[in-house]
DNA sequence: ATATTTAATTAGAATAATTCTAATTATAAG
DNA sequence: CTTATAATTAGAATTATTCTAATTAAATAT
């Protein structure tokens, strides 16, 4: 487990903000994901965790996912019906799917666009969150 | 059975295109689809065409679906791990998803703010396809 | 520290949307 | 009208995710 000092006070500030308890498992998906900034679905999130800790379920790893995305620590994205991925960033950005390599790239999204966006809405709509998705090959390699 | 003259011949040229076979089955679900302009998941669309023409199946409801598809007669459009629901609205527009009446609205995306999303993207980046989904209360009737 | 309460973890079963399979039927072409 | 090909059908299979009930760990009170 390699959580720094900072991320391990965001947990613990995020589980008692809940009334939530900071366990092991909870504090090892979340390094995990913090240390491989990619997309990794529940499963490869799993597979990553049991590496360190090989007595966790893939149970535990779902809800632990749940827990930080209800404390917002980290996020969850959906492409069409695939697996949901997780990322630990947690600025506002978009999603670049990629055909090719099958991969998920963040893409900064300035403030003054998703303004622009909530700006079509007609009046009376209340937004909690804009997803911007993008569709296309990125001539990357895969991360 | 409903659909209209055009309607028809859309059908029947995507087909002859992409050397498929306009079916009564097919037809059949295209019809539904413009009927009522809503977002109906695949069962729903199932229990519509039922009514006309009882001896349909699920599969083939979800063939007739990913034919439509693909020929870009209609959308798909995915909500987190929600069923896949289906539109026929081709025009660009983005979606809202109404937390309180679980419904989905169509948004009006203008070309100038699709054409500032994909100046946000790196060079060399192409893109088949932009998502925009908002989410949140819209405060209207189911529809 | 120890006992008690409460929450989290675990393994495995259950669920639900979708896809696959193999047999049958419909459509188009010769 | 025959043949070839594609589509439909019912039901089984798949797969990501959630649920269940028992066990274990963490926090609190003694």
């Amino acid at each position: 487990m390699h959580l720094t000092t900072e991320h391990k006070e965001l947990l613990d500030q995020a589980m008692e903000r809940n009334g939530l308890r900071a366990t092991r498992q909870r504090e090892q998906v979340f390094s995990v994901l913090l240390q491989k900034r990619d997309h990794p679905t529940a499963d490869e999130v799993f597979q990553r965790v049991r590496a360190e800790m090989d007595s966790i379920s893939l149970a535990t790893v779902y809800n632990c996912l749940e827990v930080l995305v209800e404390s917002r620590l980290i996020r969850q994205v959906n492409f069409e019906r695939e697996p949901t991925r997780y990322c630990p960033n947690l600025t506002q950005h978009a999603h670049f799917y990629c055909n090719q390599s099958n991969s998920v790239i963040d893409v900064d999204l300035p403030l003054d666009v998703s303004q622009q966006l909530k700006a079509l809405l007609p009046a009376g709509f209340e937004v909690d969150h804009i997803e911007v998705a993008f569709n296309g090959c990125s001539h990357q390699q895969t991360r």
